[in-house]
DNA sequence: ACAAAGAATGTAATCGTTTACAAGAGCGAA
DNA sequence: TTCGCTCTTGTAAACGATTACATTCTTTGT
């Protein structure tokens, strides 16, 4: 008997209604009377009927679907973003086609596919590398950016950056540290330049003297942050301390120069951005500027839905905020000779 | 004009042709005339179509989806293997639906939604402390086990998990290492069984005593690895050399015991399993057994396609080769007093 | 008593494909 | 010529839901 699935005919016979009362009744159940609610509900259970959702979706002209789109798969620090982004989007009845743009030949194409194909009724960006001309499709289902964002119209998700890197020179600063570097992502990516330019700015404000050749560029990586501390290891005239833009890469930069006998925090101090769970593990643990990741998630999703609910294309923006967290990678400068 | 996508339709009243003539020179191009073939073509480009993913799931009764089930989403060692997947199912037309067990209240009772929901055509189950039973259910979509497996009869990719943990504890013998301790993951799971059985046939091998009081039980988590740290810096009489079931608590323990001043390897060694990205970038170094984690997602989508493709529920089982990796984290024993 | 409004339900079209089956065309063999 | 192939293509029926519109049955005001 159980052969098939159920249909919504099934249903009907069993219920001795027709099928749009059962459709009904799921979907609007205030509009069918007590009596025929109850009949409808109680074939529905016997027969273990359970809606088809392509149909559904082919009907309704939605495809359920939401496509999140990241510049790397493989990198853990988003994996907690796309726990938030599942903690929503899994009840409202939407499913996560994840996606990485790095994989293949020509991300901004790749976009372009995802934006064109009508495969999602919404997408959700963790990449701004891309350039906005690529968002300017006729058509294009609504899109929020999470973490990133590349118009200033565009909905996005996004973190207190420029506070971020002040907080982080501030500490080195209080330490003592006079010679601050810094290590960035990837040049054009937007989480870069912002940090960067906190950096800059914050540098500035202290008084502090900015030093472009303390400045190495990196990719976020912890490969990136290893050739950044081999890097600093090389330098004739070293800065005491370095503002990372990530704990993948301050990860790789303590591995790196711990591996050559340096000692963090006596010779050189470090501060991260992220606070990625290993980060209260290293030794010493890794001073670091908190992100709520799964908030990001959550928030973006809620975004999202409501974009797709109301078929808008733009809506709020929303900043969330950062945290220091202090631990024990950056102390005193090393006594002055 | 671009207003809605274009449909099959627009397309085949554009080249002339029938709807069915347009949907084989899509599908199987070979059994339609060259000439026809060009005009379809011809008239493809020119309406921007692109098939309607939902109305062809519905007529071919299939989701177009697989739902990969792990423990945990944030933990980043899945994180390849999703990438492994998804570098098989995107081509093959497939979207994943990403959930995880541990969220929620019962993980078996989300495991037994996903196979009866029939919102998928297939299922790959990451999470190994699943019990057999939970998929004992009349009509479920075909199963692949990845790194786990739950009966011996289930198609699975595993790897040589046994194998792994006789190099590990080969490897410290051989550097003069006769009190070797191990951390396991969380009991029941069939990882952590496997491992255990492998460092205990290991030690009788090679003549080693079993220790009971060594064998410290973790959750594969960086901070069940730290609480191993305190666990061992507590015992009077202490292993020399540990083999963790997971790099992730081998980092957990490396940086509790190295924050407590114990020096690695020179007071203690470690040998953990996986080699995930960090491995290389800690100091010292963490020696370990590699799993090819994208080739596990790559095989295990091949599996789970060929099944879908039969309508089989059953299939071949896997084994991938693990490698051991030397970096310092393992080096000849304190010298006995 | 009857028209009108309202509540509950049924009828049937529709979403955009795929594909079993039928049918037409062309060709060689008997 | 006629039959039986093969090669292409078209016709039309699904797939399983949703929903505009029509219909029936109550109820209520005058």
């Amino acid at each position: 008997m159980d052969r098939k699935t159920a249909t919504i005919q099934d249903v009907a016979r069993v219920a001795g209604v027709s099928t749009a009362t059962v459709s009904r009744t799921l979907s609007k159940p205030s509009v069918v009377a007590k009596s025929t609610r109850e009949a409808v509900l109680d074939a529905v259970a016997e027969t273990g009927y359970r809606v088809n959702a392509t149909a559904s979706n082919l009907r309704r002209q939605r495809t359920g679907t939401v496509i999140v789109l990241l510049p790397n798969l493989a990198n853990p620090f988003f994996s907690q973003i796309l726990a938030g982004l599942a903690s929503v989007l899994t009840p409202a009845q939407f499913g996560m086609l994840i996606a990485d743009t790095q994989s293949g030949p020509d991300p901004e194409e790749r976009l372009r596919h995802y934006l064109t194909s009508g495969q999602a009724d919404g997408l959700i960006l963790l990449d701004g590398t891309l350039s906005p001309e690529a968002l300017a499709i006729p058509g294009r289902p609504p899109v929020v950016l999470a973490c990133e964002w590349l118009g200033q119209d565009l909905p996005s998700v996004r973190v207190e950056n420029e506070k971020g890197a002040a907080l982080a020179v501030g500490h080195l600063a209080r330490l003592g540290h006079r010679r601050i570097g810094h290590v960035t992502g990837p040049r054009g990516n937007v989480l870069t330049e912002t940090r960067l330019e906190g950096f800059r700015s914050a540098l500035g404000n202290l008084g502090l003297p900015l030093r472009e050749d303390w400045v190495v560029e990196g990719d976020f990586s912890m490969d990136s942050g290893a050739a950044a501390g081999r890097a600093w290891l090389t330098m004739q005239d070293r800065p005491t301390a370095l503002f990372l833009s990530s704990d993948e890469m301050a990860v790789g930069f303590l591995g790196e120069v711990q591996r050559a006998g340096v000692l963090v925090p006596e010779d050189v101090s470090i501060v991260g951005f992220d606070n990625i769970e290993i980060a209260q593990h290293l030794s010493p643990g890794l001073t670091t500027i908190r992100q709520p990741r799964t908030q990001i998630g959550v928030r973006a999703a809620e975004l999202l839905l409501a974009m797709i609910e109301t078929g808008s294309l733009t809506g709020p923006s929303e900043l969330i905020e950062v945290e220091f967290i202090r631990r024990g990678s950056a102390a005193r400068p090393p006594h002055e000779v």
